[in-house]
DNA sequence: ATGCGACTGACACGACTGTTTCAGTAGCGG
DNA sequence: CCGCTACTGAAACAGTCGTGTCAGTCGCAT
């Protein structure tokens, strides 16, 4: 009947991407099954076929919707060299959340994220803490060595995301780049080296 | 037929009071008539007679909410006398957040943020936008005068708002109250007097 | 050709949605 | 007592929701 998790197979992937797309302009909380169906060239039996059910679906989407989010992540610190530091990281990363292209994607996040906390079951469960752990290793692991472990180094990493994550709100609702970005720049050298 | 919105009515304020409870508890995005009515001893029927439509039974919610908000902001420096700066201010702020108590209004502004993020229109339109509004108005507030109008002051309250509100993130991801107050702390300490 | 698995279309089920209609009831000023 | 305003109950409206049922069509390995 239901189809193997373990492989997602090519029909799969390629409605998802495409539930992908519709989510990242529509939203996630008031997504139907059918409208959502026509708009993607499917319909509501297939997705119940290849997703189990909407719970499934919504599970999908939010972990593609995390892949993209850890394949940025991942490609600041990663490169396999020694770690850059925590400042010129959160640096790259504001760099990233700021493009106008990745809104969407950080709205769709936003939505998500208050979603789970109100509603810590079903499909949304844990969301919220999975991201906060995300970018903490990730910023964790673009410290040095006797700054990672620290104490200190931890509430400087908590700090960083605090201040990312709150400009990352005030730009979504004002658009207001210039003023932000100042402010993010100047705490940044306010975090030191 | 619909009574004058001018005039509250008494029977009006007291299930408002009664539904906002409900919603701090259960969330706005899944709200619906009959269960509410019910839980708060009510009717749709009544509701609709009240508040209009769904709509404007949210809209009210919503604003309800905001003065739970802006009645405690307004008690910083707002006391009368002259400012009392925005570290401190924003310390007050912290500690307001942090509080267990507030937590279920704070999860319902997240929900309400990123609802609005995604829907900017209908009841929800421009509440994200209000918001960082108010409280950038707020800290602003408690700005000396030299300071207030400067354009580091700016940065600086915007800086301040982003580093609350990211934190605030976190605590309510994480309740890792900690971690979370020992960087809020740090950060406060850095933005200097 | 045959059978099997992946996929799909059409349709209906029951539950729930916001909203409306019709019919009231309680209180209160005249 | 009258009439007016504020409020309420019961039931039904049309619509959408997620889901299930039954059937059918491909493509491909045997």
């Amino acid at each position: 009947m239901s189809p193997d998790r373990t492989t997602p197979s090519a029909r799969q992937v390629e409605l998802l991407e495409a539930a992908y797309q519709y989510v990242l302009d529509h939203g996630l909380a008031d997504l139907s099954l059918r409208p959502l169906a026509t708009a993607i060239g499917s319909s509501p039996r297939v997705l119940m076929f290849l997703f189990g059910n909407k719970d499934g679906l919504v599970r999908a989407l939010l972990a593609r919707a995390r892949t993209d989010e850890l394949a940025i992540l991942d490609r600041l610190g990663q490169a396999g060299q020694e770690p850059i530091g925590l400042v010129p990281a959160a640096d790259r990363v504001w760099a990233w959340l700021a493009v106008d292209e990745h809104r969407p994607l950080l709205r769709l996040w936003v939505e998500a994220y208050g979603r789970s906390l109100v509603e810590p079951d079903g499909a949304w469960a844990g969301f919220a803490r999975a991201t906060v752990h995300d970018w903490l290793a990730v910023l964790a692991a673009c410290q040095p060595q006797p700054e990672r472990d620290s104490q200190e180094g931890a509430t400087r990493r908590t700090l960083a995301l605090a201040v990312l994550r709150g400009a990352l709100l005030d730009l979504l609702a004002t658009g207001e780049h210039r003023r932000i970005t100042t402010a993010v720049r100047h705490q940044l050298a306010l975090l030191g080296p």
